[in-house]
DNA sequence: GCCAACGTTGGC
DNA sequence: GCCAACGTTGGC
């Protein structure tokens, strides 16, 4: 059985398109400690996600990706140039580490936050949560079946 | 653009 | 170790 979660990208940087394009990604850039933990510590090749686009219209859940492979370190924390460069970090020790994503579906539309709030059975869902702003955050079985039959079940286009 | 919520930094 | 100041996230 694979854990489930709820990974956060703003679709003008990188989104469910881009995934499909790509079909594999390294989840970088993520520098909240929480959220590094959840994905050195306990995701695991095979895992879903569900791909959540933020700072977006609508924001919402756009599909869904599986994590695949093992932690690595993240590759921006050594960048210079980024502005993702951590200068504590060091190879030897790396601070930032990250997962590889591959495209596994693309809804026929963004299910949207407010979307997500009307449904009674996600109220405890993660992202619903004041406050919450995690870029990486666990989700239950049963909250990431529902979630993504309320994708499927939609149409028209867009993302 | 506003602002609530939360994380991080750094003086002490 | 406390905590005020500051920075970031992200919905609206």
């Amino acid at each position: 059985m694979p854990n489930f979660w709820l990974m956060k990208s703003e679709p003008d940087v990188f989104s469910i398109s881009d995934l499909e394009r790509d079909r594999v990604t390294g989840w970088e850039s993520v520098r909240n400690y929480l959220a590094r933990n959840y994905m050195r510590d306990q995701m695991r090749d095979g895992d879903l996600a569900l791909f959540y686009h933020s700072n977006a219209e609508p924001s919402g859940v756009a599909g869904v990706a599986r994590v695949t492979g093992s932690p690595v370190p993240d590759p921006t924390q050594f960048d210079g140039k980024s502005p993702y460069f951590d200068p504590k970090s060091t190879r030897a020790a790396p601070r930032w580490q990250m997962v590889n994503v591959e495209f596994v579906e693309r809804f026929p539309a963004v299910v949207p936050l407010a979307r997500l709030r009307r449904e009674r059975s996600l109220a405890k869902l993660g992202v619903l949560q004041k406050g919450q702003r995690l870029s990486v955050m666990p989700v239950t079985a049963k909250h990431f079946d529902i979630v993504v039959r309320l994708g499927r079940s939609l149409t028209g286009r867009s993302s």
